[in-house]
DNA sequence: ATGGTGACCTGGAGGC
DNA sequence: TGCCTCCAGGTCACCA
């Protein structure tokens, strides 16, 4: 699942082989892949025509390809969601959603996502950090140079619910998921669903240094995984497996203190955890 | 305003 | 073999 470190492996390998280029024709093959461009294939597709690639960005899971007049192709990847650039006539993917053709003949750039969470659109870039409209109101995420963990913080414990809630809540802290979110707790060994009000400055602080840890050292690992026709990941949590402390190990042995891995259902999906190193109790 | 829930979507895994 | 159900989970519309 596209976390951050996977959407800026997929956001350097689009500013290396797609920046600078002319967009000459985009192909729409499915409408849901756009569905967040509210004025439609027809709309999207005439106004990228000619548009100049200027470079690609991200905060947290989006990114977005800059364009001249701010303006920008905002992309998210959302479970399955892939950025492809292959030579023009290479076989379509068999959930090949968009296409997008180059003035300069070279490789084009695909979007293929099997289950049709992510998706494309044309956005304004607004204030001063010239960020896509839709995604004005996201927090900074970790990576960010202007990244503030004492705001984080106190964003987090503003919250009144689960810890693991609030670190998924892209308007507090950008681009952790739930793999993410889940190694972070595990790392500061705080429980998912401590209550944010009983959260310490230092727990909490705590918690987003791990956060951005496991990330950095995911993207270390996904920097070099890459080549000319394939800027992506592999779609699932993929080179980074082995290093996961907690994620999908149900049952197996905390690497800490050995005591078997817990998964519990959270949000209509998974918290993994070790019980005995991540007490739910007090402080 | 805030917090919590379910829908969206496809394919792989596992049960029978 | 084949059918069925469950599961993965980021985001958003919607509800209280």
């Amino acid at each position: 699942m596209p976390e951050l470190p996977e959407v800026e492996v997929v956001r350097a390998g689009l500013q290396a082989h797609v920046a600078g280029r002319v967009i000459a024709r985009v192909e729409v093959l499915h409408p849901r892949a756009i569905r967040r461009h509210a004025l439609g294939p027809e709309d999207f597709t005439a106004r990228l025509a000619g548009a100049r690639v200027e470079a690609a960005r991200r905060r947290g899971k989006y990114l977005w390809l800059e364009l001249s007049d701010k303006e920008a192709v905002l992309a998210h990847l959302g479970m399955s969601g892939q950025m492809l650039v292959q030579p023009e006539g290479a076989p379509d993917e068999k959930h090949l959603r968009v296409r997008v053709r180059f003035a300069d003949g070279g490789p084009e750039l695909r979007f293929v996502d099997q289950r049709t969470f992510g998706g494309l659109a044309l956005a304004d870039l607004t204030g001063e950090d010239l960020l896509p409209a839709p995604i004005a109101h996201i927090g900074r995420d970790p990576m960010d140079p202007a990244f503030d963990p004492a705001a984080a913080v106190r964003a987090l414990r503003s919250r009144r619910t689960e810890l693991k809630r609030a670190l998924l809540d892209q308007t507090l802290v950008s681009g952790v998921g739930n793999i993410y979110a889940d190694e972070a707790l595990w790392r500061a060994k705080l429980h998912w669903s401590r209550p944010t009000e009983k959260l310490t400055n230092a727990q909490g602080r705590a918690v987003l240094e791990a956060a951005t840890e496991v990330m950095a050292e995911a993207l270390k690992a996904g920097g070099t995984s890459f080549d000319a026709l394939y800027v992506n990941v592999n779609g699932q949590s993929g080179y980074f497996d082995r290093s996961l402390n907690v994620y999908g190990r149900q049952d197996r042995p905390c690497g800490r203190c050995g005591t078997a891995i817990r998964r519990e259902p959270f949000m209509n999906r998974s918290s993994y955890f070790c019980p005995r190193c991540q007490r739910r109790g007090r402080t």
